[in-house]
Order: C-alpha cells, then structure tokens, then sequence
DNA sequence: TTCACCACTGAGAGCGCTCTCTCGCCCCTG
DNA sequence: CAGGGGCGAGAGAGCGCTCTCAGTGGTGAA
C-alpha cells in the first residue's frame, strides 16, 4: 500500500495563507476556525487568502492536537452462533437454478467473483432492512453537524478486537453499537476500556451503559388489544428469539394483555427474525391449531412469512385469520395484503442514540442513561 | 462540542515504549511497522513492552506523515429532482392509520422523534436492497485488510461540497461512489479534483474514470430468451428510468433479442425502480394488452409490484403471465411464487470496485479501467 | 500625564509519529 | 592486519495544526 503521491504537489496550509494574507498562522487558524476575535478586515483579508491559495485544514494535523476525529463509529455486531442460528436455513430455495450466459457475445466482459459470497450471517444483516434504517436514522442526525459514520463490523474475536483498537487509535470519537447476540462480549470491552458508547437495544447482561430501547411489551399489548377488539380469541404468537430482550418482551406484552383478557391459552412458536421461520413457524402453528383466527409476529419479516403459508393454506387474510406484525419496515407496506404492524420508530431510535453520544462526548462525566421509545399501531388490511 | 478529557490520561507513546524497552523511538516504530530490520531479540523486547504499557498507535500522528488515513469513503450520491422522480409516490398507503398510544403505563418513555422523518428520497435510498448489498459486498473486500468504509451521502450542492472538502481534508483515501442520477455533478467534480475515486455504473457522461458495471444488456436478453423458451409471445417490458444507461440498456436487450426472434412489438412502461411504480406499470399494460403472457422487468422490486397486481386481477403467475425480474436481490426469493430473475452481483461488483480504488490508490498512475460483470439467469418459479 | 486594562495579533512550543541520515559495529576480503 | 561493505540502531527534523503566552497599541480612569 504505497503513498498515494499523485498531486502531493504540496497542498497549501496554513502558512501559506499567513504569507498570502500578510499575517501569522495563529491568525489564520483563529479565522478558520471561526475566529473569537479577529477584526473584521484582517477577517476578510484572510479569507480572500484562503480562496486565493485554495486551503483546506488537514484534519490529520488538527486532530493530532484536538484528539477529536468527527467521526463516529456504527459498530454492527453480532457474533458467530449467535440468536439469529439461521445459519442452517433458507441458503437458496431448492428448486433455483442459475442458467449461466455460456458464451458473452464478444465484450471484453470479466466474471470477477473471486471469493463468491456464502450467503453468511453478515450478509443477512445487510440485507435486513433494519440495517437501512438504522443507518438512515444515525445519517439524518449526523449529517447537519458535519459528522460521519465510519461503519465497522465485529463478528468475532479478532474482528472486535480491531474494532476496540480503532477506537482506541482515535479513528472514531466514540461508538453506536448494534448488537443482536445476547452473549456479544462487545459492550463489556467497550465499558472496560472506557470508551464512548452508546447501545441500540439495551445489553443483555445490565451495564452502566447509555442506550435506547423500545417499549417492546407494549408494542405485544397493542397488537393483542387489536386482535382482542376484532373478537380473535384463537390467537398464536410467531415469537422472536427468547434469548434477547426484545423477543421475551414482545411475546410477554401479548400474552400478558391476553390472560387478562381471558385468553389464556396462547400457543407460540420461536421463530429467528427471517421470513422462512415465519413460514415454518406459521406451518407448525397451523398444525397445532388449525381454528386459530389471530397471529402476531415478533416482526414483519416472520409475519410475511406468515402470509404466505396462510394463503398457500388457503385461509383468506384477514377474514380467516389476522396477522399483526412488528416493526413497521418496508417489507410490511409491500406486503399484501398490506400488513398490520407495531411501529417501531427505528429512524428516530437511531438519531437519538447518535444524540446521546455527543452528549457523553461533551459532558465525558453525565450519568449514563436510556431513552424508551413507544410503539404505536399502523393499521392496514391484514388485521 | 468540547473535548472528551476523560481518559485523555496521557496514553502511553511511543516515547513511553522506548523508555520501557530501552531503545529509541524508531526502534519501536519499526517494530510496531513490521520491522523490516530489527533484530529478533529486540523485536521481543519492544513486543513485550509495547503490551506492558498498552501503547496503541495515534492515528492522526501517523495519518499527518504518511498522508494516509486507512479509511475509504463510501459516497451514495442522490441528487434531488432525479431519475427517481418517486417523490409524489408511496407515501404510504391511503387506508394507513395511526393509532397512538393514549397512556403508556408509567413508564419513564419518552417519545422523542424531534425531526420525525418525512420518507424522503434519502430514506427510500437505504429500504432498499439495493444499498445494503453494496455495504456487504465492500464491508467484505475491506474488512480483511483491516479498513472500513466511512459512509457519506450526497444530496444537494452543499453536501456535495462538503464531501468533496472532505476527501481533500484525508478524511478518506479515496471515495467509492454510487451515484443514482444521470445528471450527478459529482463524478465530474471529484475527477476535476483529481481526487482518487471508482464508480458503481459508468457514469452517465463520459469521463476517464475507474468503474464496474453489469452487461444490462445482456441480462435483458437472457430474459428475453428465457420467455421466448416458453413460447411465449405477447410480451411486454416495465422499465427503468431510461435516463439511466442501467434502464435503457435492460429494456434494449430484451427488445432486441425478442425482434430477432420475430417478436417485433413489445409495449413496455417506464417505472422508477420502486415496487408502486411496478405496479402501476403493470396496471397500465393489462390495460393496454390485456392477452399478454409475459412480462420483464427491470428490476425485483418492480417485478414484485407487477406480482401484486397479476394476482389482483385474477392472472395465474406462472401459468397466465411468466414474470422475470433483474437483480436477484432478497425480494426476489421471498416474493410469492418466487421470482425468476437477472441476477446482478452486486457484492462481488462492490467488492471489485473496492479493489479498483486500492489499485488506484498504490499506482496512481495506472491507467482507468473498468470492469464488466455478467449476468445469470436465476429460474424460480415466476417464469 | 500615568497606569491599568482591553482587544487584538504574533511567536513559539509542541501533539505523536515516520523517515532520512548518520554512526557504530562486525565480518569479509585483499 | 587494514580497509570496505553492510546491517542494525539512534538522533533529529519535521508533518500541519492549535493554543498558550507575550507583546503592542489604544483607551479610560486616576
């Protein structure tokens, strides 16, 4: 990895501009950055300099002694073995074949696909559109204050290890983390290694850690008061991993509002967030409970899942059966019939959490603390 | 936005190393940069101390000297007023309704979405698939080599400035740059600079740059050919932007590859990649053709609108209508029937074009190149 | 008039690292 | 045994910036 050397050609800095304007680099630097004192025409002056000379500040050079980045790490972690144990699942349908172009007519074409990509955990994270909305949430907050998300992945032992060196290393200010392994050492290192942190989802194992989180029970509380409200009283759940918070929680929120409504009985199938656990965990339900009139989904990917076994079942959605989802992402809008679901403002939870790492960053000694956001219900056709 | 003092507690140097270890600065710099002469005996010495005292390199002090930063930009560039001119679309389905919650329980929740998100065209950008196959394929090309992606978006003049200040300030090395409109000023703007950059799909202008592309046209044939298997004959085509080489070229295979087989006529509508505008689409040719049985599309989502719509007016998929879509993203599988489709790698693409950049960045002299992937037909069930 | 006090600007010391240059040492050769 | 070559290690000069501290000139109060 040589040096880049191509226009090295020495870019101006700050003194180049000092000579230009005819003042010392302190005056300059004070201008750039916007200068607590300095008269108005030596203001000017500078700036015409500046433009003149065409200079930027070297970032490098100013956070060597500001040791501050403006950058900020979105750490997605999850590690191997993890809840998500979907490894074994859904790697093609079987009945895909893939035609390959025997013969390109002629173009220079290159079929470049060295380390053809297994379709790996990580792959299904990016896929999930989860990721996008996190990463559209922590943007929007950013982006007006100039700041940037470096986008680092830990996933084992060595790959935390280079996330922890990194930060360390000063090439992010501090860290948001999305962590979907209950077991994820992660939080613990950064915790003990004392740097800025700030969770999506609070940390299985209770650490004094800032974070935001939803009120994942209630969300379950409003799909059953739904499902209640229309007279389904042979409800099932598609529940989330019960190793994660937000899998108990969702699951208890539901069964907890329909013991008390009378429902007690309420069979729940453990599904891993994906749309063919859905589907298996619809198949199973279905089994068990073939008068069942209700379902809820800890999300909307199992809950399309859901869909489709319904409708391949031949019970008509949602005159035969509701279906309530969870999460509110694109895939419950595009679903047809367009899906019932507990929002969860994933957009607005990740803007919060970039906000809440400033504010450690500012103030290193505030308490930690957590931000609980609300579900509310997206009314659609499915139930 | 003051300074994290915290633990700003004097990190050790190198300076603390090389008193720990009893050899001087440069000593400990070669070991710590893979020595290329150090003797083994003081290799282990420097080891040792190095872990004694916990030194990590500073980042910025040797980003300041090399003039390399280790992190890569990943520029999704959306001007407003696009191709995607989805702005009056979609926003959400009229039958959407909201019902908040009137009393969370007690709990301390706060409902705090300041700057609730309007769908904007930045949002829809990250729904789609489309963006985390990107991240996954450069996530994965860059990650063994212990680097990472700083993420960085475009939308208007001022971001556009401000990414390209930037990339000149060695916030990144380089700048990989996904730019979704043909009338984009950035690929020309960061050429003019001179700054080191590659491109996902040939930009709309000519421009002496670093790029990988797919063989659009090429796909449009393999899907033209695998409806002509059928026997299929009333065709008909949902477009791309056909300001885009992408839409236009897709289209173009299809159209030509049916004429030279006899099939003369296809009607095609022009969509905007997203799944309303297939549907929409669709709508407009079952009432133009009303006998068709087949249709292509240009890409998986459109397709899965087109789907929709099929089946709301009663026509068999397969058996009625055979659809093909393009990209073979994670909406294709997960679509009902599966859907036949064009697959486009876009991980390996991202992966390439990551590789081009690192190319370019150790031989800045080397020459443009660009790399063309091929397409595969993928067969499902859809046609 | 004198002195304290601003308000503004300049000088200079590093931030932590890499890299060139130099030096010392050992080994080989004539 | 002297001289040359090569290898390993140290010294020191910055990279471009910020920030403290000192200095200058002007003003108002004593």
């Amino acid at each position: 990895m040589a040096i880049s050397d191509a226009q090295r050609t020495a870019l101006p800095t700050l003194e180049d501009v000092a000579r230009a304007a005819g003042v010392s680099r302190a005056t300059v630097s004070r201008v750039v950055n916007g200068a607590p004192s300095v008269s108005p025409e030596l203001q000017r002056v500078v700036q015409d300099a500046i433009a003149a000379v065409g200079y930027v500040p070297n970032r490098a050079a100013r956070q060597l002694i500001t040791r501050r980045s403006g950058v900020i790490a979105l750490v997605m972690s999850i590690a191997p073995g993890s809840a998500a144990d979907a490894s074994a699942l859904d790697a093609g349908a079987p009945d895909d074949a893939v035609l390959r172009d025997p013969a390109p007519d002629g173009a220079a074409s290159e079929d470049a696909s060295p380390d053809a990509s297994a379709d790996t955990a990580v792959d299904r994270v990016f896929a999930d559109p989860f990721f996008g909305r996190i990463v559209a949430g922590v943007l929007g907050f950013l982006r007006p204050l100039h700041l940037h998300p470096l986008l680092m992945l830990a996933e084992d032992e060595a790959s935390r290890a280079l996330v922890l060196d990194h930060l360390r290393q000063g090439a992010a200010d501090g860290a948001l983390v999305v962590s979907i392994d209950p077991a994820d050492p992660l939080p613990g290192l950064l915790v003990q290694a004392g740097l800025p942190a700030v969770f999506f989802a609070r940390p299985e194992r209770p650490l004094p850690v800032r974070y935001v989180d939803l009120a994942h029970q209630d969300g379950g509380r409003l799909a059953a008061e739904r499902l209640l409200a229309q007279g389904r009283r042979q409800v099932a759940a598609i529940a989330g991993p019960l190793s994660l918070h937000a899998g108990r929680a969702r699951l208890d929120g539901f069964c907890d509002t329909m013991a008390r409504h009378g429902v007690a009985y309420v069979p729940y199938t453990v599904g891993n967030f994906t749309q063919d656990s859905g589907e298996r965990a619809m198949r199973e339900l279905l089994e068990r409970e073939p008068e069942l009139d209700g379902v809820f989904a800890a999300n909307d990917l199992m809950a399309v899942g859901a869909l489709h076994v319904l409708r391949e079942r031949g019970r008509r959605v949602p005159q035969d059966v509701a279906v309530i989802g969870f999460d509110d992402s694109s895939a419950a809008a595009s679903a047809r019939p367009r899906l019932t679901t507990v929002r969860q403002p994933v957009e607005a939870m990740a803007a919060r959490m970039a906000q809440l790492l400033l504010e450690r960053l500012d103030e290193p000694d505030s308490p930690p603390r957590a931000v609980l956001f609300d579900t509310e219900l997206v009314v659609r056709a499915s139930g």
